[in-house]
DNA sequence: CGCTAAGTTTACCGATCGGTACACTTAGCA
DNA sequence: TGCTAAGTGTACCGATCGGTAAACTTAGCG
């Protein structure tokens, strides 16, 4: 139960690879930037790929905590807090920071299926998948498998739109489509 | 108008690129993949970089050319074009080699906005926005800018879906929410 | 005190990176 | 025939890549 060095390596590592990239990112790079020593990296990671690998388990549980949270927060029901999501990443995409979701970065990055960072963002997507899909169910939604589906094809959509820059709100064109396909779930 | 080196260069570096990642592909192997030397590609392009925006035009015109034409031979009338469109996708996301949106890799490998290959993804989404939405105002749909916008949300949440495969048949699911965001904006 | 674990600095490894120099061959054309 | 443009092979450049060796400092703890 050490807060140490290791876990400060792993978030300081997110913000950099976050921001440079995973492979335009060295470990020569990374030890400047953190002042952690390369020994000492090695030391908590046998190679770059666990390091990445942990970092992306960081990322996951940030990103989905933070997204869960905020969807409660701005909304009530279920049914509105499937709405808010999309609200909660318009507020994301304003950040100043804001580079695209990591876990498609990743997967672009590394992009045979079989690579383990693959493998773990696809892992990542699939657990947002359940939570939606459990939220659309107790939102009495038919076919709550489907419009969860549907849902987070906006929400893909979006964060890549946003990266990408051509479009002016694309989280609250998302959140337009979101609606009408709620309502026409409706049951 | 010469057919020769250049363009063979071109089109095998296109490969090359859209398999292993633009970072991941180096010159070196670029010549030994291509059989083209070194020095030959250097005279042709001045650095790295320029092969890539070169690669990524040819990319641009040879989509969205494939895009279209398919969307025309799928559909008739400009509203049933929209629906095919992820008919098309869901032909392009079943061959062998797919691995997700050249456009979306090459922004998340050159993060930064203003670097000119993203500046260049950014673009052929541009165009392919025009184009939907010129589809969308033939269809006589209301507000044919917003379900344009909304039609290609889906379509970049489909392409990565596909890539990260956690999902059975993103395209279909694109077109289920698709059809329903276009019965709701005839007028 | 002395042991141990964690972290440090420094220097290094072979491989590869993007890019270049130079001398050579080949084909088209006047 | 002889010039030129396009392409080739080979060898090289300095920089950086991921990863390691060895000797040292520091702090916690019995």
């Amino acid at each position: 139960m050490r807060p140490t060095k290791r876990d400060e390596l792993v978030q300081q590592a997110l913000q950099a690879f976050y921001r440079n990239g995973f492979q335009a990112t060295g470990m020569d790079m990374l030890a400047a930037e953190t002042g952690i020593s390369k020994t000492s990296m090695y030391k908590h990671f046998r190679t770059k790929e666990d390091l990445i690998l942990a970092v992306l388990r960081l990322r996951d549980e940030h990103f989905r905590n933070w997204l869960y949270r905020r969807m409660e927060e701005l909304a009530e029901t279920p049914r509105q807090q499937l709405i808010a999501m999309f609200d909660a990443l318009e507020e994301w995409f304003a950040e100043p920071g804001y580079r695209g979701c990591m876990f498609i970065k990743a997967s672009s990055e590394y992009q045979d299926t079989s690579h383990p960072i693959h493998k773990q963002s696809a892992e990542h997507k699939r657990m947002l998948e359940i939570h939606i899909t459990d939220l659309a169910r107790k939102a009495e939604l038919r076919d709550a498998d489907a419009i969860a589906r549907q849902l987070l094809l906006l929400k893909e959509g979006a964060m890549v739109t946003a990266h990408l820059g051509h479009t002016a709100n694309p989280a609250q064109d998302a959140k337009a489509a979101a609606i009408q396909l709620i309502e026409a779930h409706r049951q």
